[in-house]
DNA sequence: TTGCGTGTTGGACA
DNA sequence: CTGTCCAACACGCA
């Protein structure tokens, strides 16, 4: 589910289903996803009451009761669903909570097993190193300081657009939307565009994003929100994974080329350095 | 059957 | 500093 806009929805969904929720009992059940000793984790983690979700990039942080904090980073495929006590368990459940008095599991479930979540206090946040090191949050940032951010950079654009350093929440499907509606070569150099290009790639950021999270993200695989509904952006898609198909706006045919190790996708007439 | 590609990230290395 | 290759892992597809 990783970018921002599934993110995003995943956050909404638990602020309107989870907080004020009582954890009534808590496993870890894969070491390698919080890598703390589960006893410890479960200990913690019991009686606490779920607070304020906040997201930054494409990081969750989840409140709980006396200073305590659930940090998750979903990685490639990791998702947190609400399911129904009985719902039987299965091999990539890495961790469940059973809530009260909603009677019902978070269950964080990833089939590939990169996904993380981390028990700290509140207070450390700032120094874990994988938020610490976000850039401004692509929907949270000026179009002055983007602009300033991605000029200070003398790299090509898309894997800077991933670079979470640089900007937090871009993933792949939206960097190459993002460039498209910009027209925006995705192997332009950021220093040597103009501060209205970069201008621009702000403004279709924004739009990209904000169209994304209105469609509860893209459903591409198996995404869904906690609630199970899926997102439905992917219709919208303009060209990421369209190789071979006619760009919408001038008809020549979207080409792939590979920048970053990642497939990047963008029409060679619309999309100038 | 085998190899390739997939929404992410971090480390090693030139 | 920047780019490239690889690794973590499971699965669908040609």
């Amino acid at each position: 589910m990783p970018e921002l806009p599934e993110v995003e929805t995943v956050a909404a969904g638990l602020r309107s289903f989870i907080v004020g929720q009582r954890i009534r009992s808590a496993r870890l059940l894969t070491k390698q996803l919080a890598r703390v000793n589960p006893k410890n984790f479960s200990d913690t983690v019991f009686g606490k009451t779920i607070g304020a979700v906040r997201r930054k990039g494409k990081q969750i942080v989840i409140e709980l009761s006396d200073g305590w904090i659930l940090w998750v980073h979903f990685m490639m495929t990791g998702k947190l669903w609400l399911l129904d006590l009985d719902e039987p368990e299965t091999k990539f459940d890495g961790a469940v909570f059973e809530l009260q008095p909603l009677n019902k599991k978070l269950v964080f479930y990833d089939q590939r097993r990169f996904g993380r979540l981390k028990l700290l206090r509140k207070e450390k946040l700032g120094r874990l190193r994988e938020y610490a090191r976000l850039g401004p949050d692509a929907l949270e940032v000026s179009a002055d300081e983007f602009v300033r951010r991605l000029k200070a950079r003398k790299r090509m654009l898309k894997p800077l657009l991933l670079d979470q350093t640089a900007i937090a929440g871009l993933g792949n499907i939206y960097a190459d939307e993002s460039l498209f509606l910009a027209k925006i070569h995705p192997a332009a150099a950021s220093s040597r565009l103009s501060n209205e290009r970069l201008s621009g790639l702000y403004s279709a950021v924004q739009k990209v994003l904000a169209g994304a999270i209105r469609a509860g993200g893209s459903s591409i695989r198996d995404y869904s929100a906690v609630d199970g509904r899926r997102g439905y952006f992917q219709i919208q898609h303009q060209v990421y994974q369209k190789t071979g198909e006619g760009c919408p706006v001038c008809g020549r045919k979207i080409k792939r080329i590979v920048v970053a190790q990642r497939s990047t996708h963008f029409c060679p007439r619309c999309q100038k350095k």
